[in-house]
DNA sequence: AAGTGGTCTAGACCACTCC
DNA sequence: GAGTGGTCTAGACCACTTA
């Protein structure tokens, strides 16, 4: 190892905090002083540094210095991707059927989720995504058509809403909960399956700066899993 | 704005991408010439533009340049802190039962998701964690002694097994499954909930190195939403 | 073969925050 | 006030990948 990268200096600084050569709660040397051990610029272990405690693992402060997290926040990264992406991805033939696509005043929870005033009318789709044939997730969908300008002239039989938004409508940001839920006699239906059935249930609504995009409700076939490592 | 920052630059890029100015697919100009056209260095346009390619909304290839993303794979942090400090951070009061501990020979599934031998005997806790006196969730957990050394001296009924092993078994890293389930009659039991009642579950293994530390099954009370943004 | 991003260096100034 | 991390610059070399 002639020159350092600056994952070698993280993964050298992991191991000390591992080893507890620095235990939790230890400060650790300066990044000069790091430097000057490691035979490096400053800035390679900053960046080290800095990856380890956007992770959590350590934490950072001006003039306080660097210490050795006590309770490590692990941070978990979860993937949304296109759920046509995500069921092809593992090998399995995607399809997809719009069963609704109706412009309707939204039940409260909805309008108040999208921060819009009563009387509002949007569209309300309803979509059944499938795998290999069979009933995959059921998308439950309300969209403003102000910010999603074109999505009447969309054909969403072709493509599926969601897919069409995430290439259409760049968004500024969202909110998403994962949670159980007993199946409604809706979702039941769509999934072809018992009502009550324990399902999971993504619930994301997006913004386009203050504005509301769109609100979803994704209701996963029994036996979905959303896996991921840290 | 006198000298420009890496976040204005990822602001004036992001802000093209939205406008788009560059839509999805299109290639956007090298390094180089953005740094001419913004009046920084190179590595302050490298900055911005790492950041946008890590959050998903941009792909970059050495020669082949760096595109608008498709299909962004929107990418949500979920942070997964320990039980006590999530309940205390509602400002709901936390505390914990210890329900049982035992050494047992793990079942099967268990014992495959660690990857040990046949035969093998681990120490066997269920603790119920409580949120203002309410059942919170319910830990099913399987810790390997080997890696958890020390487990046996720890008060287990002062501090949970959750936080003590955060604080004293520094591992490189795990899986993690969410998913929904009908509560079993255990977990409906510790909860008080009836059977069978949807909830949402997290299994976790950890892994130090090559070795398994612990194998954990969450059952979140009725009602749970684990939320974030992007 | 050559273009493009990936990274390192050395030095500098600044912003924040604790003492 | 002073110590520490946060960031910018200018230049350089290198690694990867595609044309």
């Amino acid at each position: 190892m002639r020159q350092k990268s600056y994952q070698d200096i993280r993964a050298l600084v992991l191991a000390r905090i591992h080893a507890q050569i620095w235990p939790p709660g230890a400060r650790i040397p300066g990044e000069a002083d790091l430097a000057a051990e490691f035979g490096c610029a400053r800035a390679t272990v900053n960046r080290a540094l800095r990856e380890l405690a956007e992770a959590g693992l350590i934490e950072r402060r001006r003039k306080a210095g660097t210490r050795v997290a006590v309770n490590p926040v692990r941070k978990a990264t979860l993937e949304l991707p296109v759920v046509r992406l995500e069921v092809e991805g593992r090998g399995e033939t995607y399809d997809h059927k719009l069963l609704l696509r109706e412009t309707e005043t939204p039940p409260d929870h909805v309008r108040a989720r999208m921060n819009l005033p009563a009387g509002v009318r949007l569209l309300h789709l309803k979509t059944l995504h499938m795998a290999d044939a069979c009933p995959y997730m059921f998308e439950d969908r309300w969209l403003n058509r102000r910010t999603a300008t074109g999505i009447d002239a969309a054909d969403l039989n072709r493509i599926s809403a969601n897919e069409w938004l995430v290439q259409n409508v760049p968004f500024s940001g969202g909110d998403i909960a994962f949670f159980a839920a007993a199946a409604s006699g809706d979702e039941a239906g769509a999934l072809n399956i018992a009502p009550e059935t324990a399902i999971f249930v993504v619930e994301r609504t997006t913004w386009r700066g203050l504005d509301p995009v769109t609100a979803t409700r994704l209701a996963y076939a029994p036996g979905y899993r959303m896996t991921t490592r840290i």
